[in-house]
DNA sequence: CAGGCAATAT
DNA sequence: CATATTGCCT
């Protein structure tokens, strides 16, 4: 046996994450009432096609040196990203708890924070332009959602204390929801975000191709606990031979639009 | 260390 | 062009 065989398969063993950076998210760090609000949906999905039921959410982060496609922010994911906002309040929404609250499988907290400081220019665009704002491409993707009202007023009267959430073991919480919700995910929140990749050029055209999804619906059935990391790269690569080398990754979630 | 923001890079 | 990354500050 060659070292060659094992070539690519080595270095993608090391990359993975060591057990002990894989720590179980038992629970959750939303409140019961907040969780519900994100995830009682009384309308049916129609965007997201009947297809892909809730299960096998299963993408995960990969490892810290790979690098990710860049995101492609649909207005569901946006959406999310506003809903996410409103119900935090202003003082809350910073990026950790944006991501958190999302609860998008891959997203991350820097994902969050650029798009959380164009939004910002956005909504500051908007209130001091007041109709002499110019609206850019840019914010068509913004215009997809409403704008919660308080979030144009720089008012001091942001209100809206969050029903809580427990602060206490926050560092650890966030830092590991993104990867245990892949794997392990709390029996109360069943899965209800689905990842799924879509491939398109970001830039060319105005509409994605929609070429296809690429459904995680395999799952390592490797015994030791680490991230599917596996099917991210076999997407990726995918993706790859087929834009020729342009890969995005477009989450969106399974309910709520 | 996390956050915000402007500039810059891809 | 949309998003990522970086630098500098709080």
């Amino acid at each position: 046996m060659r070292e060659d065989e094992s070539d690519w398969f080595s270095r993608w063993e090391q990359d993975l994450p060591s057990p002990d950076e894989l720590i179980p998210l038992s629970q959750s760090l939303i409140s019961p009432d907040l969780a519900l609000a994100f995830d009682i949906r009384p309308q049916p999905q129609p965007n997201s096609s009947a297809e892909f039921a809730a299960d096998s959410s299963d993408l995960a982060e990969p490892a810290r040196t790979l690098k990710r496609p860049r995101l492609v922010w649909t207005p569901q994911l946006h959406k999310r990203f506003v809903d996410a906002v409103a119900h935090l309040g202003i003082k809350n929404a910073v990026p950790k708890t944006i991501m958190t609250l999302m609860s998008v499988d891959g997203l991350t907290r820097e994902n969050v924070a650029s798009h959380l400081q164009k939004y910002r220019l956005y909504l500051k665009r908007m209130q001091g332009g007041g109709g002499g704002g110019s609206d850019p491409a840019t914010d068509r993707l913004f215009a997809s959602s409403p704008v919660p009202a308080h979030f144009l007023h720089p008012n001091r009267s942001d209100h809206f204390m969050p029903s809580f959430v427990p602060v206490a073991t926050l560092q650890q919480q966030q830092q590991m929801a993104a990867v245990a919700a892949s794997h392990l995910q709390p029996p109360q929140f069943h899965h209800r975000q689905i990842a799924a990749a879509h491939f398109g050029s970001p830039t060319g055209n105005g509409k994605f191709d929609a070429s296809f999804l690429a459904r995680q619906t395999q799952r390592m059935s490797t015994p030791t606990l680490h991230s599917p990391v596996g099917n991210y790269v076999e997407d990726l690569e995918s993706a790859n031979a087929a834009n020729g080398g342009r890969a995005v990754l477009t989450l969106f979630p399974t309910r709520d639009d």
